[in-house]
DNA sequence: CAGTATACTAAACACTCGTTCAATCGAGAG
DNA sequence: CTCTCGATTGAACGAGTGTTTAGTATACTG
């Protein structure tokens, strides 16, 4: 006997586990309601009794795997999600079926993916401004948009991560995926890819003609 | 007249350029036989007619692509294809569907979206290869996963363009979003993003232990 | 000219979809 | 005990799916 009347039971909580499993696996459209009942173990039903619509239900998923994301920050900021990103990468067996949530999320547009991922380039930002305020960073012709690019690169392994892990043989997102990513991104972020600025240089050229 | 009998003739096309269309702006499972037909202008059994079912329309539209991604080569090397992108990017209004298709290709895992970024990949393998030898590229510890690492990081736009285009108040793929992503990039790729090597270092410190 | 193959449409088919509904079960309240 | 109410199911509904089929028009072939 819960103190609120219509609690996350063990029902309710299993058929919105099994939503995002599917959701995250095919996809919502592709996704039927039937399915998620047949592997929450109940009636197509007693899905709609719960949720009242599909497009309810997907919300509701958002709604916990934007809480989810939330839940394991630092204890130093606020409610802050890169720290959580962190957590869930070095945990990943637990988080995963978030993290592969997270990416379809992104993907399709939902309104809970755009403020999420708004969320997520505001903190890179401000971060980035930090480490060049503190000198451990280079500074930029454009802040913001360098800060969408670190960000869109830093979910782009679960975006991706059917192309990603199918590149390096493995089954999906693993934590041998990120150990032998880590290295070279952090090449990247260090000493760049090009050794002088030859192209860049080149570029601000060319972009001055024409603007 | 044509000399083979079933040529690409202008219903044919024009109902594969209305699939190509739908299928890279709903997705494949989103886009009815009917709202296909709509779009060419014709009946739902026309479309059955021609190409035999829905997936093998979707095969005969993954292989025109690929086609097409192909065509535009530098005339310098083999059937190139990062020539051809760069062809692609600057003569954006002309390739758009092509290049919003081949979005989903990499993101449904799709056969051919598969083989195609493989080639991608071995193609920025070779010519970061040829950079590191001829001394105008960084070396890696890692060539392979620093040449998927900037592969995907160069598709990304294109996957994540509905959130790349939200962010930077574009309605999609456009040559401003382009022109403005092109410096931040090469300043990344030219002196990095940290100053000097402390967290590399501390990764490289890191990776050691728990291997 | 007749004959035939092809492009094409409208209707129907079999199926799945999300959702609704009537009925049943089980436990807690009085 | 009865009564009630939520959980739960299985069947049904209407809409939409991909595909099939019968039929018509059209254009090339002999």
């Amino acid at each position: 006997m819960r103190s609120t009347p219509a609690e996350d039971a063990t029902t309710r909580s299993r058929i919105r586990g099994a939503a995002i499993t599917l959701f995250a696996r095919d996809g919502f459209v592709a996704t039927s309601v039937r399915s998620i009942a047949e592997e929450a173990g109940v009636s197509a039903g007693l899905v709609i009794h719960h949720f009242g619509s599909k497009e309810k239900l997907r919300a509701e998923c958002d709604a916990w795997i934007v809480a989810e994301l939330m839940k394991n920050k630092g204890g130093v900021d606020e409610g802050n999600l890169s720290a959580s990103m962190q957590v869930m990468l070095s945990d990943l067996d637990q988080y995963r079926p978030t993290l592969d949530y997270l990416g379809r999320m992104l993907l399709d547009g939902s309104e809970a993916g755009d403020r999420l991922l708004d969320d997520l380039v505001k903190l890179t930002e401000t971060m980035l401004e930090e480490g060049v305020a503190n000198g451990v960073m280079q500074s930029t012709s454009d802040p913001y948009m360098r800060a969408v690019l670190v960000t869109l690169h830093g979910v782009m392994p679960i975006v991706l991560q059917r192309q990603f892990a199918r590149m390096l043989g493995e089954p999906g997102l693993t934590s041998t995926m990120i150990r032998r990513m880590t290295l070279p991104s952090l090449e990247l972020y260090t000493h760049g890819l090009y050794r002088d600025a030859t192209m860049l240089d080149a570029a601000r050229e060319a972009l001055k003609g024409n603007e």
